[in-house]
RNA sequence: GGAGAGGUGGCGGAGUGGUUGAACGCGCCGGUCUCGAAAACCGGUAUGCCCUUCGGGGCAUCGGGGGUUCGAAUCCCCCCCUCUCCGCCA
């Protein structure tokens, strides 16, 4: 949610930001809109006050009148109802006034609050304008000692590599037709070493976040309310991309939404609070299952694990106070919890200063990690992939904009004892199965078999291979 | 699924038709006392919107919506939510 009074007092700023990200708003609309309501509330006001005024006044004498009334007879007492009839006669008319506007108002403000929920929090200045994710921009890569994806796989490991589709086919760790089966396109199942791995890149990441990083661990629903989804930011924009679970045509009241991230839970764990600035900055960890209908994206990365309606994810999440300072540096520190996860795990990666086109709604600034996938990318003439960089983290800077929609507020010395909406960032820890895919990828060996990373060993029984 | 109870300010908790935006307690802020602190005592302490000559003023808000009434936290109707017991169940 982008503030009302800011729009008011600057509309081409959110026009700008608007149009920066290739989402199209009707800010003339809320202006007139606003309006419309300002001065139907101003209205009210104004008649509500003269009707109290009224009200006082008249009760007193009403009661008076009355009185007298019970004892009064023939023309005193015609005289007597005709005032007690005239008294109670404005108040009715003003209240009938009261009622038209009243009607005009809510329909103004269903309408305006309608439209500002689909106003994008403008990019920052410094976020690179662009249309989409071709137009991001590469800020840095890290490689592992004795590889560099500049450099040929073949080239530098001797044997050509083989897609993270066929290790598993030959290693039987994932069953993508029995998946498909049970729960159609897009779906798997992880199988023996398969569902280990998952696992243990997922406990890692986990244990990483929170004993290494002091993230507080908590659990998260995963089937929610539509005002988290709203309130988080997805909704409306992304209510396709959601599935829903159809209650009220069984008799509930609300239907309710399957998150696409452990963000949805975490964030909406404190909407409609008030938090002591003390507490702050509160930094959660969750893991979760994650489903994303993919609407759109048909024919997409139909094979493999890339592109899947359902999986899991280690989220991190920050809620700070409102200073433009200290949420950059979060920013910076979660990239950096990333970086250091996936040096830990030799994977080589970049990172991509999204372009204003790719930010999606909700955020003033976005990161993506992209992991090298050796599968992917344009393919040689012998039909053998060249391998590129597939997304793997994204790291969001949201200033108030979540929290704003969540009320999620905090107060302390620095705010002057008032409540003031937080800060929010959130990024990825791990994502998997996709994180597999350049693990599997990566650490094949000439053989067929999957060595397995150093970082999760621990997680896997100490055992160091996959498969022979 | 069946039966019942309840939703009031940051929290607890009064309040069943008339200056009640709301007693009282806790918490918080300021002051007195003290070398300092605690205790005690005194005072203050909701949010949102709108207007403002920046002193302030107006309106709304007691789960939500509608109704009765000159007047509703209080009465009536509908809805939502939470809790307890029973049933079922990982």
């Amino acid at each position: 949610m982008i503030d009302l009074k800011a729009l008011r007092e600057d509309p081409d700023r959110y026009r700008e930001g608007a149009r920066k990200k290739r989402i199209s708003v009707d800010i003339d609309r809320i202006l007139v809109l606003d309006e419309r309501r300002r001065a139907i509330q101003h209205q009210q006001d104004e008649i509500r006050a003269e009707q109290r005024r009224l009200e006082k006044e008249a009760g007193p004498r009403i009661g008076g009148l009355m009185g007298k009334l019970k004892a009064a007879q023939g023309e005193e007492k015609a005289r007597l109802e005709t005032e007690v009839a005239e008294l109670r006669a404005k108040p009715a008319a003003l209240k009938e006034k009261i009622q038209a506007l009243e009607a005009e108002g809510a329909e103004a403000n269903a309408a305006l609050s309608e439209v500002l929920l689909t106003v994008p929090q403008p990019p920052d200045s410094e976020v690179p304008v662009g249309a989409s994710a071709e137009d991001n921009i590469e800020v840095r890569r890290w490689n592992p000692p004795h590889f560099d994806p500049a450099r040929s796989f073949s080239e530098q490991r001797g044997f050509e590599a083989r897609s993270h589709e066929e290790l598993i086919k030959a290693l039987g760790i994932v069953d993508f037709e029995r998946g498909v089966k049970v729960a159609g396109s897009r779906s798997y199942m992880l199988v023996g070493d398969g569902m280990r791995l998952h696992n243990a890149v997922l406990r890692y990441a986990f244990d990483f976040i929170t004993e290494k990083h002091g993230f507080t661990p908590v659990s998260v629903p995963v089937v929610v309310r539509e005002e988290c989804m709203i309130g988080t930011g997805f909704f409306p924009a992304g209510k396709d991309q959601t599935y829903l679970v159809d209650e009220q045509s069984r008799g509930s009241a609300h239907d309710l939404y399957l998150t696409g991230t452990g963000e949805v839970g975490l964030m909406a764990r404190h909407m409609e609070e008030i938090l002591d600035e003390s507490m702050l900055p509160l930094k959660l960890a969750t893991v979760s299952p994650c489903f994303r209908r993919e609407a759109g994206a048909a024919g997409r990365d139909t094979a493999g694990l890339y592109r899947i309606h359902q999986f899991d994810k280690v989220e991190q999440v920050v809620i700070c106070r409102a200073d433009e300072a200290e949420s950059k540096q979060w920013h910076k520190a979660m990239i950096g919890i990333v970086e250091e996860l996936l040096q830990s795990l030799e994977l080589p990666y970049r990172l991509l200063q999204c372009c204003t086109g790719d930010l999606g709604p909700k955020n003033a600034d976005m990161i993506d990690i992209e992991c090298w996938m050796p599968s992917r990318g344009a393919l040689d003439g012998q039909g053998r992939a060249s391998g590129e960089y597939g997304e793997t983290h994204s790291a969001s800077r949201l200033y108030d904009f979540q929290c704003r929609r969540l009320n999620l507020r905090y107060k302390g010395e620095s705010t002057g004892g008032k409540p003031v909406f937080c800060h929010s960032l959130n990024n990825t820890v791990a994502a998997s199965p996709r994180i597999l895919i350049p693990i599997l990828e990566m650490y094949q060996r000439a053989d067929g078999t999957v060595e397995v990373p150093r970082a999760l060993r621990p997680y896997m029984g100490g055992r160091e291979v996959i498969g022979g």
